[in-house]
Formats: structure tokens, C-alpha cells, sequence
DNA sequence: TTGAAAGCGATACCAG
DNA sequence: CTGGTATCGCTTTCAA
């Protein structure tokens, strides 16, 4: 393998000049530059990676923590860091802490020693003091929560209102009966879903039955066997808010097993826009979450913060897309 | 930070002897053991990897070249190779090429460039000529493809055969007029599932219908606009075997927009198995392809062939699930 | 078993 | 503008 000494001694100069050419450090005379440049071409110079990381202490890479590698929701937040970092010279390390605490901490500590540049968190669980300890070993940029340090920035969307405008439209298509299929409890974004749509209710004067909110798990599993639930009990309801697509999927297939027609019978508005969700039968009505949107955001912030530039964070919204899940009654 | 030196002074002993205790390289005393691992333990101390990179010429990080983040198709085959991955201390750098050969030979480069220890390639446009050639650099497993070189080595599935399966079952389900929505042509996974549906056909002696196979692009859009002019062409068909799970729902849709119902006026079969092909209405009947082992096969076989171990892949097999979306008539 | 010392390959400071 | 040289932190001969 060719290395600077080797390009240097060819072209007649010091191993400094070649580095100072090719990081463009100082100005270089250019009769010196011109063989530099020609003795790379020749010797098809290319420089050693590792060596450059240790001297400058920096692997120009970024750890990327997502919480699953095959859910469509991350994936899109994934793909979006990805697309962000291209051409900056900093490449994703992802890692995936199966919102488990302990295994985020645990692979982050891995992303650490492996001297990532930077860290994108992508939810989890980890408390917001964990990482904003970790901030003070590494800059941090993380979706799903409210971060505003010198050294970590964080931001949500905003679930609450996403979840009151779908359940407001369910009321402004005339329903008044709206179970609500709702996610894990010890989820921030499922709550602020719940809490949307409890509100929203109340601001219709519409009275909560509790009976018509059941248990998810924003899973498929969960949509499906809570819509069993609420078939079993009994209940009336024209309408149900699924606390995410995933969940919709698993109501939808639910209703389907027992004959009932979505929206004919009874509409469903779901939570997340996965792409899938243009394509359900029918076509899913649904809050869309903006992921792709929200990686590449945090993957161009945490660079702007490595690079100590302003960081002047584009947060993109939620926004409800409307297809044809949901039917107009009364 | 703290490092192999003052670990050494502070225990009284060499930074060779630190080194060696940390790798196991060779028999240090107990006392010194002892020494060194409270001085380890009180400094904090860990290694720096970027160093050790350097001398060692070894980043510990594998290269995966995939086609798309996005897919629930690849998000398997990767969530499989993090796993294998999983305590053998390398990491995956993951890169896409969105089935671009030039981008990705241009990914691939980069991650040579940083000296990734291996390279795992998931399907792509590069032609075998150019793996081979780039195992001369790199030690290369790839999906998708047959090769085998002393360091280059690479499975396909059977596609073939999973066809077969496919329009097999279809007709002992009694049908015989049979659409087939291809994939994109120059595609070779989506040419051998032609060829397995052509030949299926004849071999039961069926006359393969021109008008009955038409064209689609292994999305969504693609199935849809398919069944469109499938429909539009008059032609009676009581199947239609996709060319892939996305296509199916695709067609589904089109087919659910004309109100035709599924499996009661048509039957559809798709091919992979992705994730939501249990939860689509009805849940998909479909050839599937084990990513997750298939990804995880690969991960393993990497970090054999860095270790120079015997391979003995673990090649998963494709399987018919069946489900509802196909019907049993005549 | 242990230590001294020579690199790995680049960068950057300091003279000139 | 350029070159010599120290240095990044670790691993690994080579001798002892």
C-alpha cells in the first residue's frame, strides 16, 4: 500500500506537502502541486483511513441508534439520516436498541468507544438525563424528545395535535361514537395520541366511554385482538382511531374476519403513514409522520453541531392525509 | 483520556505488558494481572480503537452494500446480518445503491476506502466479474448472486423452484387461467419466477396465455396499473400469481376498486413474504423468502471467511405459506 | 515473563 | 511556501 512518504519521495517533496495538498492546509507552489498530483494519479495514491482517524482523532462517523431495522416507521427515519450524511464524509453506524434501556446504553457505549463524531437517537428509553450525560462525551441530536443543550438537541412531533385532528375529522364526518385502539402505556407518543383524543371528544362535548378504548401495542397482534374486544363487548361505536398504522392493519383485518366493511360500516383513521398504508384496502385515512423528513433533519443537526455552525433545525410536521378509510355518516 | 501508557506506568509495569494482557496475547503474572486490571478498573481506561485500527490495519467493521433502506425486503436480510454480527466485534457499515451499479461500485469504494474487514453485497446490479475483482481487495459474501472464489462467495435463493411452488399450488387449486405480473425484465429474480410460472404451466399442459402476463416493476404502482390493463383486456383469468408481495398489493387494490373480491372472484398469490403479508385482507397466500436467515447466514460467512474458518454455509430455503387470498375452484 | 523501542500512516507545529 | 520532526495510542518484534 502507497503512503505519503512514498508519493512524497516520488514527487521530490516532504511528506507535509503532500498532506497539506490534499487537505488544502496551506498553499502549495504549483510546480510542487502538479507533480504531486500526478505521482497520486500514477501511483494511485489513496489515503490510509484508519492512519488519519487516530492522528485527527475522529472517525467521521455517526452513530445512529434506531430501535428496530425492520420496522417501516424507523427505517424511513434511517434512510433519511443516510441520505443527509451523503457527501459529508460522515457515514451512519446504526445499531438498534430494541426499546430496551439497557441495550441502548449498551450499544451506545460501543458507538462511543468506536469514537463516532456523533450520536442520532431515534426515540427509545432511555431517560433524557442518561443522554444528556452522554452529551458531554459526544454531541447528540435525538427524535422524541425535547433536548436543548450545548451538546445535545432533541426534538418531537407533535403527537397531541396530530391525534386531535384525526379525531376531529372523524367528528366532522358526522361520528360521534369513536373507540380508540391505544398504544403501549409507557410510551410517550401513544399517550399524547390518547390524550388527543380525549380532549378532542370533550371539546365536541362528546362523552368518553371507556369502554370504547382498548388496549395496543402498536402492533398488528394488537389492533386485531382489540378490535375482538370491543366487538365482544358489545359496545356501539361507527369509528375507531388506531394509535398507528400497525395497529389499523390488525383492527382492519379483525373487522374483515367478521364481515364488516371498512368504511361502509365502520371507519378507521390510523397514526404514522407507512408506506403500505396507500395501499390497505381500502386506502388508509391516517395522521402522516414525516420520518424520512425528521432523519435527514437530524442527520444535516448533528453535523451543523459537530461543525459548531448554527444549528437553526428544520422540524418538519405532522399532517393528516386523507383517503378511504373513513366514511361521512348522519 | 487515558491510555496503554499511563495504565502501564501507574501499575508499575510495561505498556507491552498492558497490551498483552488486554489481547491475551501472552502468559503475564498474576501480580502484574492483578495490577493492571484495578488500574484499569480506577483509571476507567479503554482502549482507543482508532489506534489500534491503525496498527493492526483492521477496522473491525464490515461493509454491507444494501439496495434500499426502506424495503421490508432488505430491512430483513439486514436486521439478520446485525444479528450475526452480534458479539463478534464488528460492526456493520451499512450503505445503499438503490440498485444503481455505478452507485453502487462508488459505495463500495468508500467503504474500502475505510477499511472494512469484509463485504457483504445483497443482490445489485454489479456484475459477478466486478465481485470477483473486488474480492482481491476485500473478502466478499454476497446474496443474490453464485459465487465462489477463495474470497468471494455468494448464494441465491430458488427462485425457480419457488415459483413452481407458486403456480403448482394455484392450479391443484383448480385453476388454469392464470395471470402472471412480472417484475422488471432486467431483473434476474423476477425472469426466473417467469420461467418457473411458464414452465408450471406447461407442465400441466396449460397453453400459456401472451395476453395474460403483463408487466410491472415489483411495487405497489406497478401491480395496480397491471391489473388495470389486465382487466381492461378482457381476458378471463380466475389467478393471478405476483411477481412479488408488493405487486399483490398493488393488484388487491385495483382489484378491490372494481369490486372484485379476493379469493372469491379472483385468487392472488405474491412472492417474499414481507412482514404485513400476514395482515392484508385477506392475508397474502405467498412464496416466502427468509431474509432474516438469509441475512444472517451471510453476516456468519463473513466473519469466517476474515478468519479464514471453513464456510459450511447455512443456505435457507424458500417456502409456500398459504393463507387466504387464493380459492379452491372447479 | 517482561521491557524497550520501532513502527502503523497521516497531520501539524516550528523553523527557515 | 516548504521540510524536518514529533505525535496520535496501540501492537509487536527483539532481547533480556
Amino acid at each position: 500500500m502507497v503512503t505519503v512518504h512514498e508519493v512524497a519521495r516520488v514527487a521530490g517533496v516532504s511528506a507535509a506537502t503532500v498532506s497539506r495538498f490534499l487537505n488544502g492546509t496551506a498553499r502549495v507552489s504549483d510546480e510542487k502541486r502538479q507533480a504531486i498530483e500526478s505521482v497520486i494519479e500514477r501511483l494511485n495514491y489513496k489515503p490510509n483511513v484508519l492512519a488519519q482517524n487516530l492522528k485527527t482523532g475522529s472517525s467521521r462517523t455517526i452513530g445512529v441508534l434506531t430501535q428496530s431495522l425492520v420496522s417501516g416507521y424507523f427505517s424511513d427515519a434511517l434512510a433519511g439520516v443516510d441520505e443527509a450524511l451523503q457527501g459529508t464524509g460522515y457515514a451512519p453506524l446504526i445499531v438498534s436498541g430494541h426499546w430496551h434501556a439497557e441495550e441502548e446504553a449498551e450499544r451506545i457505549e460501543l458507538l462511543i468507544a468506536r469514537r463516532v463524531d456523533g450520536l442520532v437517537i431515534l426515540s427509545g428509553k432511555l431517560r433524557d438525563a442518561q443522554i444528556l450525560g452522554l452529551s458531554q462525551r459526544v454531541p447528540i441530536v435525538a427524535f422524541g424528545r425535547a433536548l436543548d443543550g450545548p451538546r445535545a438537541y432533541g426534538f418531537c412531533l407533535d403527537n397531541y395535535w396530530g391525534a386531535c385532528e384525526a379525531v376531529e375529522h372523524l367528528i366532522l364526518q358526522g361520528h360521534r361514537h369513536i373507540a380508540f385502539i391505544a398504544g403501549p402505556s409507557d410510551h410517550q407518543d401513544a399517550l399524547a395520541r390518547l390524550e388527543g383524543y380525549r380532549d378532542t371528544l370533550a371539546k365536541h362535548r362528546i362523552k368518553e366511554n371507556q369502554q370504547l378504548i382498548v388496549d395496543g401495542d402498536f402492533q398488528e397482534s394488537g389492533g386485531l385482538l382489540a378490535v375482538e374486544r370491543l366487538l365482544e363487548s358489545g359496545q356501539r361505536f361507527s369509528a375507531m382511531f388506531c394509535a398507528n398504522d400497525l395497529t389499523a392493519y390488525g383492527a382492519r383485518l379483525a373487522l374483515y374476519r367478521r364481515g364488516i366493511r371498512v368504511p361502509e360500516d365502520i371507519s378507521v383513521i390510523g397514526f404514522d403513514d407507512l408506506h403500505s398504508s396507500m395501499y390497505t384496502t381500502p386506502p388508509l385515512t391516517t395522521v402522516r409522520q414525516p420520518l424520512f423528513d425528521v432523519g435527514r433533519s437530524l442527520g444535516r443537526t448533528i453535523v451543523k453541531m459537530i461543525n459548531n455552525e448554527p444549528l437553526d433545525v428544520d422540524v418538519p410536521q405532522l399532517n393528516l392525509v386523507v383517503r378511504e378509510s373513513v366514511r361521512r355518516i348522519g
